[in-house]
DNA sequence: CTCGCAACGTACCAACTAGTCGGTATCGAG
DNA sequence: CTCGATACCGACTAGTTGGTACGTTGCGAG
């Protein structure tokens, strides 16, 4: 039979806590058994359900690619008719989900790579998958808008500039986890917006 | 008696160890065992020097601090005559650090305060100082820079493209650690670099 | 209904964890 | 020399860690 879930199972439950978990205290520290009391799950579950608390962390960032890419598929931003317009209001949408607390706007797989890049080859990859995989959707865009100009010719591809773009939200993310606000990441994001417009021969608006 | 330490002492190989396991690790991976054994050092020395794991975490980010900031204050690129010149020149050295293994050119603060942000805020406030000190030796420059180009009226301050820089240079960290190689990082300051040259209307080179 | 298997739950363990504690070595002051 | 203080050693511990063994439940197929 197939498997559509309509009640929550253990493993979307784990699958959750591991995002919000390891959010807030990194991979390392979040232990096995408190993944399962934040699912409400028992460890006898988890490991029914992954081998390890390694194949748990790569099965968390595919999750997280999931989610994040459905909810970009979803957004409003590909409506705009200009491809540079689309890719403006990525940055402008990529802005306005920097609210709330810390643990809500900043990324997981960001965060899950720094502590496993070397000790944990499987977790890179899927975190390299996800962070890759998202810059990819900008890549389209972001090339049209350079065809419109003959930019092609400056050596710059855009390739280079959607993983840019990643680069500056993840750095964003971990300034404001230094100084513990999110004004420092929509400031860092201002200043991709405006490299981006002075790129592409727009005029910054502020 | 003043301490000049002709010989090495237990805290200084321990600070130096944490430097180079936390990068390769991080922090909360990094066990106590393993920095003492790293620095050729017994547990009794550790629990002698610092009280607490944080409390060496908190002694190795200032540890860092110092080691970094020693270094870009006798690097050449403080020599240019136009400030302007010494802000790009800075991020060319940047550009020209990134080489050699991943830990060994990636940022220990960086990677520490994504563990520690929520969990460790003694361990945060080092990494912040850390960054934001290192963004303030750049204030001055850039803000001359702004001066000679009166672009003051434009809101933007000196002090955000400050942090910007150092924003677009840990997530450049990110992403090489992400896809296991120096390059993206590279790139990416590629990208910062052909920012500031756009926005203080500079031709860019390539 | 019975069978079988996936989805859990409970109890447990060996290894490891940060941190402790009594002891020793060294060295400068008096 | 003695005295005291700092630097360091290494065995120990109490609690935690990822992981296992085994039992129970529920559910669809035949």
């Amino acid at each position: 039979m197939f498997r559509l879930a309509a009640k929550m199972d253990a493993r979307s439950k784990l699958l959750d806590a591991a995002l919000s978990v390891i959010r807030h205290k990194g991979y390392s520290a979040s232990t096995v058994d408190e993944l399962c009391s934040a699912a409400g799950v028992t460890k006898g579950a988890f490991f029914h359900h992954f081998k390890s608390k390694d194949e748990l962390g790569v099965a968390a960032a595919d999750h997280w690619s999931a989610t994040t890419s459905a909810m970009f598929a979803e957004a409003a931003y590909h409506r705009h008719a200009d491809p540079l317009d689309r890719v403006l209001a990525y940055i402008d949408f990529r802005k306005s989900l920097i609210t709330g607390g810390l643990p809500d706007f900043t990324c997981l797989v960001g965060t899950m790579v720094q502590e496993t890049y070397e000790t944990a080859p499987d977790i890179r990859d899927a975190c390299d998958r996800s962070i890759s995989g998202h810059a990819a959707t900008l890549v389209a865009d972001i090339e049209a808008a350079m065809a419109e100009r003959d930019m092609v010719a400056t050596g710059l591809t855009a390739q280079s500039l959607a993983l840019h773009t990643q680069a500056v939200l993840q750095g964003a993310f971990i300034l404001a986890k230094a100084k513990g606000g999110a004004d420092v990441a929509k400031s860092s994001v201002d200043h991709l917006r405006r490299y981006i417009e002075l790129l592409f021969g727009r005029t910054p608006a502020a």
